[in-house]
DNA sequence: CCAAAAGTGTTGGCGTTACACCCATGG
DNA sequence: CCATGGGTGTAACGCCAACACTTTTGG
């Protein structure tokens, strides 16, 4: 019977700087000491694959976060240990829920990492920007409760583009996908900003019928 | 060292009887023996993921099918040896390719199945569903040459309504993922009808804004 | 000459984009 | 009273869905 290691890894995103950023610790040990890697590790026997993601989230302080299963990888060159496969995971964390002590880099122009991790970074990237078009993802990216304008400005590091804040507002509102809370936020001089939340049932895909983006 | 084993599971989708259907096999040993099953195989150490999964579709004589990993399955239970990986892949074979032999079965309504195979088989039939409305996946349940009567048959299976057949060739022909051949079909009493295949360097997603279907 | 599938254009309606100003607050 | 971001409506345009008849062939 055919028992290679399997591993767990994880894509973690944030958006800080206006810029789309992915999680990555310091190797300690040989292969690859001293380089960046994405978090990962073994799989235990008995334990399902996203109990294992949530326990890697859960070791990071970032337990709660948005996760989804990306892709799996096996090239056998992918560890210089030897055969191994690599279950990927991709999770969203809100800027204002990260831990300190965290590292966050670029995930557009990430530094050198080791394994295949580059590549799987590439995917998890191109995964998140194309679902931002016709999924509710984005909005993880967001601690409750947020405005409007916080969540356009997701929609725009995301999608890389302007968007119109009128047909933002119209369209983001007729999804039904957020509810108006109590209370509204003061942020400074000017006019304060309605608060929202992610409604209970939102939808996942955005409508059966056409894309809601771009604008 | 987590070493569990590693499958390779496989939905292998066809369409006969205008009717979406899979490849399945029955079990001759335990555990389930002689309930049906997907396609599988544990992976050769040393052998990447597709490989194993394209091993695979040569085994059952489909070499050449349109194959895209789908999903993978690593519940605790899904295996009653035991805990184990599926890496389980999304394969497409046009029903004139089908060899002599093989089983298929209509993939909504399928027979009982082993292991979690009903739940990856659910998993696989959505996909292809959803992908249906904006990637050119449907084009490969067709052989080389195809008649667009044919590919619109096609398509209104796996979107499971009428279109519209002036809208659906216009847009059809707009996307130039097909090519017209030399030649023509003749099948019957009726005017023959042009050949098309697809071009070189079809597009995987259509377009970029916007989706094509529903008509 | 009949049956059967292939092939072909136009129009009205709807949804989308483009666009500029007033509001409420803090300092 | 000024600066700052929050909030709002409409009109022109372009795209899409709806729709029916002619063509070519085999028997």
């Amino acid at each position: 019977m055919a028992r290679v290691p399997v591993f767990v890894d994880l894509t973690v995103f944030t958006i800080r700087e206006g810029e789309l950023r992915v999680l990555v610790e310091k190797r300690a040990r040989d292969p690859f000491r001293g380089l960046w890697c994405l978090p990962h590790a073994p799989l235990d026997p008995g334990e399902a694959l996203e109990a294992a993601a949530r326990r890697i989230l859960a070791g990071l302080r970032c337990a709660g976060a948005y996760l989804e299963q990306l892709y799996t990888f096996g090239d056998p060159g992918r560890d210089p240990r030897g055969p191994s496969i690599a279950v990927a995971y991709l999770a969203v964390v809100p800027a204002r829920r990260i831990p300190e002590g965290t590292t966050f880099q670029p995930a557009q122009r990430p530094p050198r990492l080791a394994f295949d991790h580059a590549r799987i970074l590439e995917q998890a990237v191109s995964r998140l920007r194309t679902k931002s078009e016709y999924s509710t993802v984005p909005l993880r990216f967001l601690a409750e409760p947020f405005t409007l304008s916080e969540v356009q400005a997701v929609y725009e590091v995301l999608l890389d583009r302007p968007l119109d804040k009128r047909n933002f507002r119209r369209k983001m509102l007729a999804l039904g996908a957020l509810d108006q809370t109590e209370g509204e936020r003061r942020g400074g001089a000017h006019r304060p900003a309605r608060l929202f939340r992610l409604a209970p049932k939102h939808p996942y895909l955005l409508k059966e019928r056409g894309i809601l983006f771009p604008f």
